[in-house]
DNA sequence: GTGGTGACTGCCA
DNA sequence: ATGGCAGCCACCA
């Protein structure tokens, strides 16, 4: 198997997380087969150009929206209170509430 | 081929 | 609650 496929595992992963929900990085990485992988989950994210995957109900383990180079934390943010998830000025979201349940 | 970088996480002060 | 640090490893120049 070639290590690129992990790219292939995670976008597939990320394509299952039910509208209205959230998944955090670790999550997305453990059920792709990638336990302790987190950080590469971003790495592929970020590295996305398909506009078919849901990038933005991926957040990280503080239930909030990561910060990166520019404005796209904000975009996140509004496509996920689109979809019916409550997010706080800060990028705050309740992982209790919304937090994708595998099974 | 080598090395810097980061959409992360858990632990500790 | 907030902030700093180390471990992690594929991506890109």
């Amino acid at each position: 198997m070639a290590v690129r496929d992990n790219r292939q595992a995670i976008l597939n992963v990320v394509k299952q997380i039910p509208e209205g929900k959230v998944a955090t990085y670790g999550q997305v990485a453990g059920r792709a087969g990638l336990p302790r992988r987190a950080r590469l989950v971003g790495q592929v994210l970020s590295t996305l150009n398909d506009t078919t995957i849901p990038w933005h109900r991926v957040i990280n383990a503080r239930g909030q929206i990561s910060q990166r180079k520019s404005g796209y934390e904000d975009y996140q943010r509004i496509l996920l209170e689109e979809e019916g998830v409550e997010v706080s000025v800060e990028g705050k979201v309740s992982l209790d509430r919304y937090q994708w349940r595998i099974d």
